[in-house]
Order: structure tokens, then C-alpha cells, then sequence
DNA sequence: CGCACCGTTGAGTTACATCAACCGTGGTGG
DNA sequence: CCACCACGGTTGATGTAACTCAACGGTGCG
């Protein structure tokens, strides 16, 4: 029986691994048959819907895993109550430290989300028998501490200008990377969030977000359709806002 | 026969790692004295001037290694040059990552370093042959992932104020866990970093920088000498402008 | 219908950057 | 030896980018 998960997923729980097709992606990239077999018995699924918490800061999670479709988001709130995102995760990305008990911010979903989980434990001895995991996992840190470091360079010394392109322009390459001759023609992208988070992605107030969009509406650089959906009329353009050199960062 | 760097080491070059001083906090950490054994065949000492640049943005390093003394800088520029630090390496820290060619920052001693590093291609292979090294290489990634996001929400969300007392805490929080009773003393700390690259750092200009650190003398909540050095006079209160609460973030 | 939520836009404020002058220190070379 | 300069730090005056407060419109939902 193939259920609505599966469809979502791309493959039945229980066949194998081998079809899931974020795999490659993932911290399994570098498994061979024989460790999917034994991943594969120990995985679960879990879904999320929009803007349910996954794992709460300070609390100690007992499930970590990889996000296989949505996109999850984790922020950092003071004690005042200003919020500032510190991820964003995408299918293939890991979410959850083993070895490490408390977790030092929020993960939410900011869309409909599907995750390949693990008990904490199990996982952190399956991690123990297959050193390819391990690699798996360390490739996917230095991936997110290399975003870590542009979203530095961001949030300390861009414009509120240049941080709202480079943020449209991390949704826009990913299309046109999967297809480069977009790159000439208008990219339609629906947003994960709203322009207040936006804001807490950027360091900025919600106003200034709608500011910019409205100014670069005016410039005819994107088109956003006043709801979560933007479409980039000169994709050009708009890289030349972002401030940094022509193949500059991010999932580079 | 002894000398200097081996002085400042802690241990000859010829001696075994078991007598290394920073192991416990370097990715040797779960290493047993017959690993310690492969890695000291292949390891050798590199030391760096203050302002010395030991890896440029874009260029392929040929060498990996762990820091034994002094701070490594990790900096961003931008084509304009607008700056922003993005990590700061202290002893066990390591600077480099095994399985990628192009390095996506610049790393600069700001004080004296010396390091204790392997050729990249021999490092690779080590690595594969001994999995205690990628899980001590793991754990430096989460780490240093945990303190790019404090980072992040400083950069983001805190005012020059926050920023300041937050830059001052991660040093003078060194100093507190060596001996918790300075406390409640003052607590002499030599940064080594100028005014400016403190404001690379913190994502200010130096003159706002120079202008919190004038602002804390005046509050008698620290004083700084006018060059390096600043004593810490009031911990508590410098810990409570820092916006965190009380146990909030970076190394802890 | 009424309400909650999201986005936009305007007016006024402010925190920080910028520009600029000044001081103390240490190094260098005449 | 001292004149000179480069460098780092401090402080003041001024400008401005972004925040805050506020009003208003559209959309979807109970």
C-alpha cells in the first residue's frame, strides 16, 4: 500500500534506502548497500506541519534526523525577545548534535515538513559501527558552518539592500542551478516565510524587508505578488545587489 | 637538547603527544596512545608573526593543523572591503578542512602561533584510518558551529552596547572557569586585538567600539588601560549588559 | 460579518557610521 | 639625540540608514 507519505518521500518505508532520493544529499551519501540495510532498520518517519516546533532550546531531544522535504528553521530568541534565525535547513540537510544533550536554539518548521529520523541513542551507536555516517555528518557541519560564515558577513556588514537580494538570491540559484538557462528568463519563487521572518533571517524589522522588495519592485529587479511569492525579473541585477563577487557564497 | 618552541609547546617535537598540553581540546582528543603514535610520525610545528596570514581566501591550502598558542583570525572581505571576522581559533582549535580545496576565508595569526599541522592529502588519509580523529573533528565542527550562531544572533539583533559586553565576556569567561573565585575579583584580560578589529569582529566601526569601552570605564564597569589591556572590574554587571542570560552561549 | 494576519506605506526618532581633530607612544633615520 | 611619522586610541560634530510607531488595505477564516 503506497501512502501520501510515500509519495512525498519518494519511496515505501520499507523498501530500501537505495530509492530515497535525497540520499545523495544527505549524510548517507558516502553508505554502501550494506549500511543503508542497517540505517534503513532503524529509521523512522515523522512529519510536521507548518510552524510546529520540532526541538525547543534547552530542551534535550531524543530524536535526531534528516529533513526530507520543507524546510526547517532554527532561530535564537533573548530574553527580551528579540529573535534572530541561525539556519535554515533544506531536504538532505541534518538536524540534531549527537553527542551533544541540550539543543541551544529553536527548530521549526516553516513549511510542511518530513523528516528521517533516529532515537538519539541508537543513532549515536549506529554512528560508532559505520565511520561513513561519520563523514557523512562532518561534511554536512563544515556545509553549515561555511553558510554560518556568509550569513556572518551578512548580518555584520551588509546594507539592508544587499541582505534582502543575497536572501532572494540563495532561493533563486537554487533553481538556477538546477537549470541554468533561467538564469535569462523570470524565476518564480514561492518563499518559505513570512516578511517578518524574513526579517529575523536578516537582522532586520519587517518594514524595511517590505521596503526593500518595494524598492527593488520599483527598479524592476524582482516582482513580489504581496504574498509569500516573489518573481525575479532580472536575476542579473539582483546578484549585482548582493555585494558579493559573482559566484559569492552561501550553498556554493 | 630544548628549545624555544618546544618551550612554548610544552612538549619536544620528539616527545610523544601523550605530553601535549592542548590534546584534551583538539580533535586528538579521543585518540589512544598507539593513534597518538601514527599521528606524531606525520606532524609537524609551523609557527606565525602577529598579522601574519596563514591561508588567503580562494587559495588551496596545502596543510591543515591544530592551534598550540596564540589566537587565529577567520575574516571575510567584501569586493568594497567591508570586513567581518567570522571565527577566532584559540589553542585546540583547527583551522582547515580535510575533503575541500578552496578555502572560503582568511586566516590570520593575531598574535603568535604556533601550530601543529599535517599536509593536507597525508591528513586525508590518516583520517580514514583512524576514526577517533573524525569524531574529534566532528566535535570541533559542532562546536564552532554553536559559537558561529551566538555569533550570529549578536551580529543580528544585539545593540554596539550588548556587543561590546558580549566580546568582553567570551575572554574574561576564559579566565573565570581556570578559577571561578575571579568572579568576584577584577580580572585583567589582553586582548589581542585592536580597537578596529574588534569592530570587524562585532560588526561596528572602531569609533563606536572605542566609545562602549569608554562608556563601561565611565560605569565603572570595566577599565580599559588604553591600549590591549582591560581589567574587568565589575564581572557580574558586564555580564548582565550582555543581553544573554546568564549562562548564554559561545564556548560554553 | 468581524476578526486575525499579512503586507505596504508614511512620519518621526535614534543608534550607529562617517568625517575629522587631537593625543600618546614607539620606531626610524637624519 | 631629537625630529619625524605611523599607528592606535579617544572624542566631537554631523549625517543617515534603519527602527519604531502608526494607519490602512487585502485576504482568509470562524
Amino acid at each position: 500500500m503506497v501512502t501520501t507519505l510515500d509519495l512525498i518521500v519518494g519511496c515505501h518505508p520499507q523498501a530500501s534506502c537505495l530509492a530515497c532520493r535525497t540520499r545523495d544529499h544527505s549524510i548517507c551519501a558516502y553508505c554502501r548497500p550494506e549500511e543503508l540495510r542497517q540505517i534503513e532498520a532503524m529509521r523512522f518517519f515523522r512529519s510536521f506541519e507548518p510552524r510546529q516546533t520540532i526541538v525547543m532550546d534547552g530542551e534535550v531531544p531524543d530524536f535526531v534526523g534528516t529533513v526530507l522535504t520543507g524546510t526547517v528553521s532554527l532561530t535564537k530568541i533573548m530574553p527580551d525577545g528579540r529573535i534572530q534565525m541561525v539556519a535554515m535547513l533544506r531536504p538532505g540537510n541534518f538536524l540534531g548534535h549527537p553527542y551533544r544533550a541540550k539543543s541551544s536554539y529553536n527548530a521549526v518548521a516553516s513549511t510542511s515538513v518530513v523528516m528521517c529520523g533516529f532515537r538519539r541513542k541508537p543513532f549515536e551507536r549506529l554512528l560508532r559501527k559505520i565511520p561513513e555516517l561519520g563523514q557523512g555528518l562532518l561534511e554536512q557541519s563544515s556545509n553549515e558552518l561555511d553558510a554560518a560564515r556568509d550569513w556572518m558577513l551578512l548580518l555584520g556588514r551588509k546594507t539592508a539592500r544587499e541582505k534582502v537580494a543575497s536572501f532572494l538570491i540563495i532561493f533563486a540559484r537554487e533553481k538556477v542551478t538546477q537549470d541554468p538557462s533561467l538564469m535569462k528568463k523570470q524565476i518564480y519563487l514561492d518563499l518559505p516565510y513570512t516578511r517578518a521572518e524574513i526579517g529575523d533571517f536578516l537582522g532586520l524589522s519587517l518594514e524595511t524587508v517590505s521596503r526593500q522588495f518595494s524598492a527593488f519592485k520599483d527598479d524592476s529587479v524582482v516582482d513580489p505578488d504581496g504574498k509569500r511569492g516573489v518573481t525575479v525579473v532580472d536575476y542579473p541585477a539582483l546578484l549585482a545587489e548582493t555585494g558579493n563577487d559573482a559566484d559569492g557564497g552561501w550553498l556554493a
